[in-house]
RNA sequence: CGCGGAGUGGAGCAGCUGGUAGCUCGUCGGGCUCAUAACCCGAAGGUCGUUGGUUCAAGUCCAGCCUCCGCAACCA
């Protein structure tokens, strides 16, 4: 009968509907280092992650591939997992919201919560666009209007479940009080209580008719239960649960110890879920941990700007351990962390190969070198020893307190620290030169005996951020007792992390980048018949008034002679290029048979050409002594 | 005044509850040779965005302003 203490903890479970990226591969990293350092610490440990499977998007997608919807999910879960494993993570399961229990249980949740009244029917009001077949609210709506069409927007209801938000508002606000613990970082509760709490919760709607890809409503098939319920569930119903009877593993596990989510989802978390949970009467999460996210260059990652990074690529690369090495030491506490392949690449040479690598390199080298393989534990007499081994206690301690308040960064801080000073203490104690002299052998056994047994420090110290390569320099015997072992004799490792050479590697990947970015433009743009293009009318006409939109930041708005007698107006996204002055008076080409959208409250006929000549460089195309109005073609 | 975040030596970041500004990389000089052209030492370089306030004392607290970045709205 084990007394161990359990742990549970989970990730995120990621959606389905692409391929992750590093930024969303670093919440199970990061849950898998807690994990691993908590079962280092005597718990008993659960992980879980998965992936969220259901809603309008995958549905949309699975039809553009022409496939089903389960057949996209399965080919995306996999996806996810084998991103996942290439980063050597430790999960328990693997959870999917279209398992048949989680979506069994997930009716259960719905109809007892509707059953007992937390969830109601009613109307969803709005206003709806019909073409756009989308609600709006009404801040939502530009001028009165369908913000993403332009056309009017009729009042309109539509049947739909909710969920009592306002029901537990004061409940809630009083766990967070009493739990201070329980939202990290701190500042991200601030922002939940002040502006969701404070002002009033409204209803969640909580059910779906617009798209028929998600858990069925057991009572109303009309709808499907939105992803509230459906995702979050997945903590409880992953480990058993179901309001007809759980499991005995949900009873071990439940309350979750940790949630681990990107800090864009901390309201669901904070607010939605826990009030879920309260409904079903059960306990509440203990913590949960909004991290930053991971940030490329300057950007946010995503498709259309061809800056996404994917973790399995990197591992593939430079080994799981260095992508989660560069993960978890590079992220900050609460801001968001850039990745960039130089700076990977710096901190690769830097910490990993210099400092870490190099350090192994040379102690096992010697080792072998003066003594064959093998030193012996003598008592410690010199001063400098001492003071090396409470250097190292000092980091081992800084080092938990660090863990423990999930600040990976400045823990492995704490380590590289701790290399350094082995590093030091090798031209403190100048191995080579004791060597020399047969009257010193002894002196340099111990030197080598600190050194290996700092190394082995390290590598226990690294094992939940780094599991292969502190298996590889502290073996399976991963301990922070000091100087316990009577004698060392290191295996001869090749090196741990070779440097790499910044520049060659840095062509490499543009070079792949660039072949694998040629096909792909060919597929993006399809070729069209000369009858497409006769469908767009070009025009010539005159710039003859230009003036920036109030509310816009990137738009003008222009007044066109377009050869028609009526000016007509459009508005172009080039306010960062251009002032009004720099137009007027110009002529450009016009689509004169766009449809005509709403923008910033101004309506647009048409869209006037220009080129993107460079990244932030955007040249309209003057054709100035064209008469206004002639055609183009 | 839409919401939120940030402005610290060349670059990237630490600086929690106020008391001589630190780290990594880079640069320059030196040392060493066990090691992965690595390691060790030293130096140069910051009026901590700006203005005002609180205080014996502010990067650290308060107020205003400027700039940048996400999200939302709008690159038709």
């Amino acid at each position: 009968m084990s007394e161990k203490k359990k742990f549970y903890i989970t990730t995120a479970i990621a959606y389905a509907s692409s391929k992750p990226h590093i930024g969303n591969a670093y919440d199970i990293v990061l849950a898998d280092m807690i994990a691993r350092y908590k079962k280092q610490m005597g718990y008993e440990v659960y992980l879980m992650t998965g992936s969220d499977e259901h809603g309008q998007k995958i549905e949309e997608k699975a039809k553009a591939q022409g496939i089903t919807p389960k057949e996209y999910v399965d080919n995306a879960a996999a996806t996810i997992k084998a991103v996942w494993d290439s980063l050597n993570t430790s999960y328990d399961k693997f959870i999917r919201t279209t398992d048949a229990d989680h979506e069994k249980a997930v009716q259960r949740i719905f109809t007892k919560l509707y059953e007992q009244g937390d969830i109601y029917k009613s109307t969803y009001e709005g206003k709806y666009c019909v073409p756009c077949e989308s609600f709006y609210t009404e801040s939502q709506l530009v001028d009165g209007k369908c913000p993403d069409c332009g056309r009017e927007v009729v009042d309109s209801k539509e049947e739909a479940y909710f969920l009592r938000l306002s029901k537990y508002q004061d409940r809630l606000l009083k766990y967070f009080e009493e739990n201070p613990d329980f939202i990290k970082p701190e500042s991200r509760k601030n922002e939940m209580i002040n502006n969701f709490l404070k002002p009033g919760l409204q209803d969640l709607c909580v059910s779906r008719s617009s798209f028929k890809w998600g858990v069925p409503v057991e009572f109303d098939d009309k709808h499907v239960i939105y992803v509230w319920i459906d995702a979050l569930s997945n903590y409880i119903t992953g480990i058993g649960y179901n309001p007809d009877g759980s499991s005995d593993k949900f009873s071990q596990l439940w309350p979750a110890d940790l949630h681990v989510i990107g800090k864009d989802i901390v309201r669901f978390h904070t607010i939605y879920w826990p009030i879920i949970l309260m409904a079903l009467g059960l306990p509440l999460p203990k913590q949960v941990l909004g991290h930053p996210w991971v940030l490329v260059g300057e950007d946010k990652m995503s498709k259309s700007k061809g800056n996404v990074v994917y973790a399995d690529e990197l591992a593939k690369r430079f080994g799981a351990d260095a992508v989660r090495y560069y993960l978890l030491s590079q992220m900050p506490f609460g801001n968001d962390g850039t990745f960039t392949y130089e700076s990977f690449i710096n901190v690769f040479n830097a910490d990993l190969a210099n400092t870490i690598g190099n350090l192994v390199s040379r102690t096992v080298a010697m080792t072998k070198k003066y003594f064959g393989g093998t030193v012996v534990k003598h008592e410690i007499t010199e001063a400098l020893d001492k003071e090396l081994f409470s250097f190292a206690e000092d980091c081992i301690s800084k080092y938990h307190k660090c863990m423990d308040d999930y600040r990976n960064a400045d823990a492995c801080a704490a380590v590289l620290d701790l290399a350094k000073r082995c590093n030091k203490y090798i031209d403190e104690t100048m191995p080579w030169a004791l060597a020399k002299d047969e009257a010193q052998k002894d002196r340099l056994n111990d030197v080598l005996y600190n050194l290996l047994d700092l190394i082995k420090i390290i590598g226990t110290l690294l094992s939940p951020i780094m599991p292969d390569t502190a298996k590889s320099i502290a073996g399976d015997s991963v301990s922070e007792e000091l100087r316990t072992p009577d004698s060392y004799t290191p295996e001869e490792t090749a090196n741990l992390f070779p440097r790499l050479d910044v520049e060659k590697v840095l062509a490499e990947i543009a070079a792949e980048n660039e072949a694998k970015a040629e096909p792909e433009k060919v597929e993006g743009i399809a070729q069209i018949g000369i009858e497409d293009f006769a469908k767009v009318e070009l025009k010539a006409a005159k710039i003859t008034a230009c003036e920036p939109i109030p509310k816009a930041k990137k738009l003008l708005k222009l007044t066109l002679d377009d050869g028609s007698g009526t000016p007509r107006t459009v508005a172009s996204g080039i306010a960062n290029y251009y002032t009004p002055d720099e137009l007027i008076g110009h002529t450009v080409i016009v689509v004169a048979n766009l449809k005509p959208a709403k923008l910033c409250g101004v309506e647009s006929n048409g869209m006037i050409l220009a080129a993107d000549c460079a990244k932030d460089d955007v040249k309209v195309l003057f054709i100035d002594g064209v008469p206004a109005g002639s055609k183009i073609r």
